[in-house]
DNA sequence: CTATTACTAAACACCA
DNA sequence: ATGGTGTTTAGTAATA
């Protein structure tokens, strides 16, 4: 275990540099992967200790050969079909991906989304790159379906070309390769069929190895931080951004292969696809729909008029409004113009995070009604707002279906030192509403990923979420500890201060509190680093810093995932690649999605999750900074932020604000919406 | 296998 | 006497 992160640490260390000078090594390592068919993927996984993890891949090898099986015959077929002279697609095989034309728009790759993504993070099962190599591996499965697609599309082209000639040149006796196109046709069909099937089958395997948890009526409330930050007008200042940086970022990628596949969103090489692939219904309810390629295929040129990017002649990519007369035009335009480059794969994020922002909203709202609607009682009496329930606020609807689940669902007995309630944490170590009537009460105290920097950015971006939901934090009790008391004006706190915030910040905390209480005042007294000051009004309680550092290079060691990634987040300085790794994270790494955000809300968590991310950089870092008394080695790394950063103030909503603001911005405590606590100053 | 760390539980002391 | 606070010990589990 041990052993394996770490050869992966160093494995990955190359990648990283390699990605540090190109900006894109993702490009590559998905590329890689998918000419490779899948080699590479072992090397990928560093954590392969997860055991689903490693059955999700055999799965997806299996569905990939597959896959190429079916390319493989769609071949034949073409070739037949050059041999009876028709003009056939022309399509090499060492290259599909790079091949694929922008114009099939009607087909809904079954892509995990984004919001599944962050919800397999959530549950801390997969660490940042087991979910790139799941997301690549997504990606190559998407890629292949798509070019099965073009090439369905065209046969159909092809078989009306030959009715239109058999039907003008009379009766010719052609009628057996007709028939052959036909069967190939339907031949074709089905394995497209079989190719969805496979994929719903890959989601749900997914899900049954509680990978995913999502289910119907089941809004990822988890994310509800992601987007919070974000107004219209940063959106528009986004897509200014985008569109400018676009000169500018070609030069940075195009000469490699042009094609990023980094996020699930880009690899939906066709700009319309976005809006399917964050389409609401695989978001919100976790079930993809399965639309039949037939149909989409079939109708593309019958439902053209209804194209999403196209209405009252006007090309309705996001901040493009040309003028296009017919819809032949305006599918000329969107190929041209927006055809798979940087700048529409990066218009393409920030639509997902558009369409995410609306759906987070509207996800809030719903749970705002149903908070309403539960605290009116409406739930005793009608049933029918139980059904959906968004967040663990609601809870108390869980407890009848979760009483043999958890024990946490029971009521408040802080006073009753039964046996320590510890929540489904670990497993799945985050629970999503939904998942908490599967999970059974695992008694495991820790998991293995207690203090796995993943579940840090996991719970800096689902602040909200550990406020409401009564999901462990990740963290220890001292950071825990820390985090309050650093928090603070003062720097200092009372216990009972102490208390407050942990009942305040988490909604775990709010219960057992005779367990955890007891932990806090044991912490508190064990760690040289809480000193006990005698005050005016009693004790306060502060953190002597260096005794922390001291003790935080053991938490973490486990996992260099997530180090890298921060460490290659740092290296990306152009707007564009930063967008790219913000987007690459809203796939994938949760942790500077909300940072991209620039979420005001995560601020004071971010402090913690920021601690959790030292001790690992520390750690791993051999060379590690003779940390000095009091500073953090985040802090040692600010000068590289402040050198590769060029973006403006305002760009704080970048990958690496997180880590930058977290410790010295006090802005970014300001706008939190705590309501008890002042705002605090700084740390230092 | 050992050492370390974290967590839980619990006993105990002190004090207002 | 009681409850809050603080200290300490013991046992368990995970990890390096």
């Amino acid at each position: 275990m041990m052993q394996e992160s770490g050869t992966e640490t160093k494995s990955n260390g190359s990648t990283i540099q390699n990605g540090a000078s190109s900006g894109n090594h993702l490009i590559e390592c998905s590329l890689r992967e998918v000419r490779s068919n899948g080699e590479t993927t072992s090397v990928e996984i560093g954590a392969a200790d997860l055991a689903h993890l490693q059955q999700q891949q055999q799965a997806l090898q299996v569905a990939r050969q597959l896959l190429l099986q079916q390319q493989q015959q769609q071949q034949q077929q073409q070739q037949q079909q050059q041999v009876s002279g028709l003009k056939s697609p022309k399509r090499n095989d060492k290259q599909p991906a790079l091949q694929v034309p922008v114009s099939v728009a009607m087909m809904t790759p079954q892509v995990i989304t984004p919001q599944q993504m962050q919800q397999i993070l959530q549950q801390q099962v997969l660490t940042p790159q087991q979910l790139q190599v799941l997301l690549q591996q997504q990606q190559a499965l998407m890629l292949q379906q798509q070019q099965l697609q073009e090439f369905y599309k065209k046969q159909q082209e092809q078989l009306q070309l030959q009715l239109l000639q058999q039907q003008h040149a009379g009766k010719q006796p052609k009628e057996p390769q007709q028939q052959q196109v036909a069967t190939q046709q339907l031949a074709f069909q089905q394995q497209l069929l079989q190719m969805q099937q496979l994929q719903q089958q890959h989601l749900l395997s997914l899900q049954r190895q509680g990978l995913l948890t999502i289910q119907p009526g089941q809004p990822t409330l988890p994310l509800q931080p992601l987007a919070q930050g974000m107004i219209p007008t940063e959106l528009q200042q986004l897509w200014k951004e985008v569109t400018s940086s676009h000169t500018a970022e070609e030069t940075a990628s195009n000469n490699h292969s042009s094609l990023d596949l980094s996020t699930t969103c880009v690899s939906s090489s066709a700009p319309s696809k976005t809006s399917l692939i964050i389409n609401p219904h695989a978001s919100t309810n976790g079930q993809l729909s399965v639309h039949t390629p037939k149909r989409e295929s079939l109708s593309h040129e019958e439902h053209s008029h209804s194209h999403p990017l196209y209405g009252h002649g006007v090309c309705k990519w996001p901040g493009c409004e040309a003028v296009c007369e017919d819809f032949q035009s305006f599918l000329k335009h969107l190929n041209s113009e927006h055809a798979l480059d940087d700048r529409s794969t990066a218009q393409c994020r920030v639509q997902m995070q558009v369409v995410q922002q609306l759906e987070l909203q509207l996800a809030k709202d719903k749970e705002r009604l149903q908070a309403m609607m539960t605290h009116l009682h409406v739930k005793s009496t009608e049933p029918k707002a139980t059904p959906q329930p968004l967040n663990l606020v609601s809870s108390v609807t869980l407890s009848k279906t979760a009483s043999e689940a958890s024990p946490q669902s029971l009521p408040h007995t802080p006073t009753t030192p039964t046996t320590p309630i510890t929540p489904v944490t670990q497993g799945p170590s985050v629970i999503t509403p939904t998942s908490m009537h599967n999970v059974g009460p695992i008694r495991r105290r820790y998991s293995d990923k207690y203090n796995v920097p993943i579940s840090s950015a996991d719970i800096a971006q689902n602040q909200e979420f550990y406020k409401n939901a009564e999901v462990r934090p990740p963290f220890t009790y001292a950071s825990l500890i820390r985090q309050a008391i650093l928090e603070s004006p003062e720097k200092q706190l009372t216990l009972n201060e102490i208390y407050n915030w942990f009942t305040r910040m988490f909604a775990y905390f709010r219960r057992n509190a005779a367990t955890w209480k007891n932990a806090v005042r044991h912490n508190l007294s064990l760690h040289k680093c809480f000193v006990r000051v005698e005050n005016v009004k009693g004790a306060v309680w502060t953190v002597d810093e260096a005794e922390f550092q001291k003790r935080r290079p053991q938490k973490i060691s486990g996992n260099p995932s997530l180090i890298k990634n921060i460490q290659t987040s740092h290296t990306y300085c152009s707007p564009l690649n930063a967008a790219l790794q913000a987007s690459m994270a809203e796939n994938s790494i949760p942790l500077y999605t909300t940072a991209s955000m620039g979420n005001p809300a995560l601020g004071n968590l971010a402090i913690a999750m920021k601690e959790e991310l030292n001790g690992a950089m520390e750690h791993t870092n051999s060379n590690g900074s003779d940390s000095s008394p009091g500073r953090s080695p985040m802090q040692a790394m600010h000068p590289v932020h402040v050198k590769e950063e060029p973006l403006d103030p305002d760009e704080n909503e970048g990958p690496l604000s997180l880590v930058t603001t977290a410790n010295h911005s006090p802005d970014f405590d300001h706008d939190r919406d705590y309501e008890d606590e002042p705002v605090n100053e700084d740390i230092e």
